[in-house]
DNA sequence: GTATTGGTGGCAATCGATTGCCAGGGAGTT
DNA sequence: AACTCCCTGGCAATCGATTGCCACCAATAC
């Protein structure tokens, strides 16, 4: 009857936490055991460790008082505390969404959960949420943060955290990272576009300093090459963001200085979406008279009229996989191999294509 | 040299230790205090405690050494993780960033963190993230999960887990909420439509179990009468959820059923998207022949063609109203009064809307 | 000169789970 | 019969910060 002294006692000390949820004390006191024990049974790691009659007593004896073991006294004994830390620059960007449930998903199978932090392009507001996330004790971190200083980057690889990164070419080959094959995205887009006819190609994209912009637009020019388009009638236009309104006047100075140009390869769909009110205000019909691409195929460009040809790349199965490879790397002791997962991409086709204007 | 020796005995027992972060007793050493003393000079609400001198010396220890506290070892001894689960249905939906992202904003303030649950409409789903979010032990939950049947609420507030509840009407007027004027929101793009002249109006939406469904719908049906519409000549039709194909298929059904339906209200922006399809599909072009009003004016919808003419709702500011809410909750201790707010809604006239064909 | 008061800071318990170490007992061996 | 070995489970320290209680000291009052 021990445990009804405790109960008693506790009662007197603290009314209020009888009503709280048990602890491994209740269960061993139910159970009839030491709560090392206890706390022993019901690991699954030890599994063997306590003998069968007595682990099924305690197991019962937790779903009696409906146990659940309190994750932040475990955490201050283990130093794991199941969150990781997600980085992300914009969620009100259609394609990060996708990529969150995918990591979302896969720690969860594994008993985790995400914090995701917004960093809303804002480098103070980055530093911020980085610094809050770095106080709750994250096991781990995976960054889709864009910008190619890596000053966060720095911050949590200095402090010896496990980093995964998301579509984010780094150049510390050492990091573990997951991206989609912008290089073959970006060939398939212009293969498409030299096949249905277009020799004058404007690729209209962000600051380059991000390095999704970098790599695309490298891309561009060197597949251009490789199809044995003339790099002379290439364009290319860096905006100061790779926003819709940045794309819009972007595009409308382009089309006016090339007037030649028959098809615009966007540096991301919100950009594309850009590019189609430029189109309009220019009087380019799309895809008539202009034929655009976007990058990403995010959520609900099927719906755009015309519906969106674009670079498909698996935002979901990017989230996955990020997510995986950091929880290797939590497994390993941080000791495993620094992998670097490429996933394919794919060209969607849709309606905002078709060949150049005779 | 008390500090000396602790450190050689710590180190000797966990060299691993030294490397990590200082803690409280690392402070007090340096500063020749006890961790106690120490731990109470760094408490702003115990200004005067200690005296000046003092905590001035324990100030300067720990600006010197860097010290954070531990959130985990103070969460365990006070009970206070300054983490908020917010529970919402589908980040996916561009509606939704920017509520998250006011609630972010207003936490951050105030040192909270938000632990967001994506529970992409799915009940079992929602089911498992709530508990992991109740695992967490929380300080309190924000609950943008719209279905009518409160089961989530339910199992929150069961727990005595203070909750405010977001767009989402409810039966318990007992709980604080946040949401936004959907009746005058509704009116007011009713009077818009019927000023334009428009007699056969539809409201095309989701299922009724959802609360924001049902006070639109009924806010379609009494503001047509305040309106002095002819209700006969109202269209009400129930798609199975809130997407763009539920409603293009609705649209386009109810189109071909009432060929005189000259403006549809659509229940959110996304259905909107997907009426602007049915309505190329029937032959009806917009606005010229079939005029579209949505509902939450979320991200992007100006760059649509045409820009899209929606009834615009605060999601910056609910979030962030509701996040204050709950911290004022937190604060009172739960013996506040349960606030309910309600936020304006306004028209945003763009270019989906005209007068009904002659 | 003694008593009271108030201010300062130290002591140690506490939150709840985990885990290294050890003791006790049963089984098996010589 | 005695000894060893292993299996099981208990004990208590530990993670780091907080806080109720108490002791000590100085200053003021009587």
């Amino acid at each position: 009857m021990l445990r009804i002294i405790v109960a008693i006692d506790r009662h007197n000390q603290y009314p209020q936490l009888m009503a709280g949820r048990p602890t491994i004390r209740d269960v061993a006191e139910l159970a009839g055991v030491h709560p090392g024990t206890a706390s022993r049974a019901l690991d699954p790691r030890l599994e063997g460790r306590i003998s069968a009659p007595t682990a099924e007593r305690v197991r019962l004896a937790a779903r009696r008082l409906g146990y659940v073991a309190d994750p932040v006294a475990r955490q201050l004994r283990v130093r794991r505390s199941a969150v990781i830390g997600v980085i992300v620059p914009d969620l009100a960007n259609p394609v990060f969404p996708p990529v969150v449930q995918g990591i979302e998903d896969a720690l969860a199978e594994a008993g985790y959960v995400a914090l995701v932090a917004n960093t809303g392009n804002d480098p103070g507001r980055e530093r911020d949420r980085v610094t809050a996330l770095q106080g709750r004790r994250c096991d781990g971190y995976i960054v889709a943060s864009a910008t190619l200083d890596g000053t966060t980057i720095g911050r949590l690889t200095a402090a010896a955290e496990p980093v995964v990164l998301v579509n984010r070419e780094t150049g510390d080959p050492g990091l573990p990272a997951v991206s989609s094959d912008d290089r073959a995205g970006v060939q398939a887009a212009m293969a498409h576009l030299a096949g249905l006819g277009h020799r004058v190609i404007a690729h209209i994209t962000g600051p380059p300093n991000l390095s999704v912009v970098r790599t695309r637009a490298e891309a561009f020019r060197s597949s251009a090459e490789r199809l044995g388009l003339d790099p002379g009638l290439l364009v290319l236009r860096h905006g100061p963001a790779l926003t819709a309104s940045c794309a819009q006047e972007a595009a409308l100075a382009v089309l006016a200085e090339v007037p030649a140009i028959t098809a615009i390869l966007a540096g991301n769909d919100l950009m594309a979406l850009g590019c189609y009110a430029a189109a309009q205000q220019a009087g380019r019909p799309c895809p008539a008279s202009l034929s655009i691409v976007g990058y990403n195929d995010m959520p609900f460009v099927e719906w755009w009229r015309p519906a969106l040809t674009t670079v498909r790349i698996p935002q979901y199965e990017i989230g996955q996989e990020a997510a995986r490879l950091l929880l290797e790397q939590l497994g390993s002791g941080g000791h495993g191999p620094a992998k670097q997962i490429l996933l394919p991409t794919s060209l969607t086709l849709r309606s905002s294509t078709g060949p150049p204007p005779a």
